[in-house]
DNA sequence: GTTTGCTATTAACAATACCTTAATATTCAC
DNA sequence: GTGAATATTAAGGTATTGTTAATAGCAAAC
């Protein structure tokens, strides 16, 4: 492979389980490692420091809460992300999960779209990390400001609905770009989602209608981009 | 004339229950092939490349699995994505069928709502995805921003109607290479259209009149071609 | 618990930009 | 010159988007 491909570790005691995940995860271009209990999970980990740990909750020697706590007091290993699988409805389960410091859980029995889509969800969000998808965007007269979920136009301070926000916010993160109806469902509504998307266009005329017909325009037979000249 | 909605190939032994879905995706206006078996539904997506697999797991002469397995070994089908339809906890299926290559299942008994938005879900995926080409075409005055779906020319920024920006952005991707009428339709306009080809001196000559009669030029009896220079 | 107000979504219709075609003119190769 | 290929123009039909209004959902306030 020529990039450099991220590394994840799963985790899990049943050695099919194991087989299946490794082999689809491979499919995908992931560099895949693998251990059977929360203990070797530990030692793999400092080993080959994996971009994310991909864990079965219930195993046996040291389960996946436990190993996910010494993990996240690790400084070497805290910041690396842990997705938790649980059995359907474990649900307490997944709220200690999250109390030991998981990132994200899924559950059983797992789709493989959605099991893809969470892992590069979260790498993707590592990545961008940096540049902080909460950081204020500027343009002019105009300031999304994401963490306060406020925009500020021509000096006026205004209260935007959530969708609205987070439809200008997500198309003005990348001014310029094009998106057709299908990404920005994809993103602002998120994986599989249930609305018509006509929808976006009812929204894209609210938020005119608040800036002025400034910056959202419209490139026919495409989508929708965010043009702040 | 016809959108081109995506074709789907639903594969089921069971009558009935082929025809509840059928119908059912019919009426959301996708393109519905069907086959009773495994056997067929390879032979079905050699000859009418669907966009997507709706496959029971469970037939005769070949279950859903051998087919999945079959399929994506073959470097044509694929990347078509293959959607599983399995009986409730079938749990061992689900995991194999994950190994086999599936993209996602579905368990029975079916749900329509649920149905339609797992595989507008998957579609629009694949439609997104798409990122090729999304680089920008440069020379000299010329300036193709595909990202921004913009022409730039002579300082002056254009907007493009779709099918003049495609057919200027595919004859740009290879200048200097001339290309037929029919090579054009194939690349431009997709395999399945039914339009006379003189619609393509139409756009021509509009993309002519913008550029400046520059850039495109007629090879006679051959096609056209982008030069730069 | 009910009311109120706001948001998200959909449906229906209107408006328009776009694509295509057909008809006619022009060019080019021989 | 002649015929075939291409250019040009205008007009029609269509797909795509704009817009409005109605409905359903939801949360806050009473």
């Amino acid at each position: 492979m020529i990039k450099n491909m991220p590394k994840i570790l799963v985790v899990d005691d049943e050695l099919d389980i194991l087989e299946i995940i490794r082999h689809a995860l491979n499919k995908e271009g992931f560099e895949v490692h693998i251990a059977a209990n929360g203990f070797q999970a530990i030692e793999q980990t400092r080993k080959i420091k994996p971009d994310l740990i991909l864990m079965d909750v219930m195993m046996p020697v040291m389960d996946g809460m436990e190993a996910c706590r010494q993990l996240k007091e690790d400084p070497d290993t805290k910041n690396i992300p842990i997705v938790f699988l649980t059995a359907r409805s474990e649900e307490f389960a997944e709220l200690a999960g999250f109390e030991a410091g998981a990132d994200d859980y899924i559950s059983k029995p797992i789709r493989p779209r959605v099991l893809m889509s969470r892992l590069k969800a979260i790498l993707r969000r590592r990545n961008a990390i940096q540049t902080s998808s909460h950081e204020t965007l500027e343009f002019g007269d105009l300031k999304i400001d994401r963490e306060r979920f406020v925009v500020e136009f021509m000096g006026k301070s205004l209260q935007f609905p959530r969708k609205e926000f987070e439809l200008l916010s997500f198309l003005a993160s990348r001014p310029g770009r094009v998106f057709s109806r299908d990404e920005i469902l994809e993103n602002v509504w998120g994986n599989e989602v249930l609305v018509v998307d006509r929808t976006i266009d009812v929204h894209v005329r609210k938020i005119r209608e608040k800036l002025d017909e400034r910056y959202i325009y419209t490139v026919k037979g495409v989508g929708y981009k965010f043009e702040a000249a």
